[in-house]
DNA sequence: GTTTGACCTGGAGTGCACTCCAGGTGGGAC
DNA sequence: GTCCCACCTGGAGTGCACTCCAGGTCAAAC
């Protein structure tokens, strides 16, 4: 227990979900940057890095390929001028989202009607 | 137009949306079976492969692996005995699909929310 | 009769997103 | 003071699902 808000790389990792070899990886690509380091130059992470995590989580969960949250991450990075073209990103991809759940929830359908079909042949 | 419904490759590519490449695919791994030919050596299809090929988009759009499938289409070859399994299969794929839609329902939440966030500080 | 185009085969190559590995460091527990 | 374990690096390897390619066949259009 810090007093600091500050996590080694085995606490992210069991915060996040995250593989500590995702993470590296991230860092390495620049989808994760300006991860701090201690004196022995291991990472420690700050509570705004858990936070940019969950949101990468977020995204990656809903099929954002990696390129497109390395453009969000490079608005980010930008600063605060770019706000209104993260809520562009943001809300493209909402409307992906949303296909998605709609094209799953018609092709449940189809499943549905083949199992009521072999119920009725059984 | 022909009077026995048969389809050449481009008609299926047309029809099933898949490509040519993934049809020949799907064959030699043995998702498609049977597939008939003409003197030529061409492939003909089928209304009945049409029906395979319209049940395997939907179980890959929802997310199952060609492992999958190929269970599915074993236990579809064995025959009319294994219709109990094949509803056990569908019911199991059918849960993760609902597990998906929750899924992605939530994390769009999320999403919104961020957007909010950034609505708010424009 | 030759040109075009749809089709064939086996096998190599691609893109994505990790995941694993070898070899090494540094600090705390005993 | 030594042992262990979490961590480090660069780079190679993996799994999935295609996708592309070279070289060839055949039938119909012109």
């Amino acid at each position: 227990m810090e007093c600091v808000s500050v996590y080694t790389p085995s606490e992210v990792v069991e915060e996040t979900g995250f593989s500590l070899d995702t993470l590296r990886y991230y860092e390495k690509i620049g989808l994760l940057a300006g991860i701090e380091r201690n004196s022995a130059g291991q990472r420690r992470f700050t509570q705004q890095d858990l936070g940019w995590l969950n949101l990468i989580r977020c995204l990656r969960d809903t099929g954002m390929p990696i390129a497109g949250m390395l453009r969000f991450a490079d608005l980010v990075r930008q600063g605060e001028h770019t706000v209104a073209e993260r809520i562009e990103l943001l809300e493209e991809h909402d409307r992906r989202v949303k296909e998605q759940i709609a094209n799953l929830a018609e092709r449940q359908k189809y499943i549905h009607h083949k199992i009521s079909y072999y119920r009725s042949v059984l």
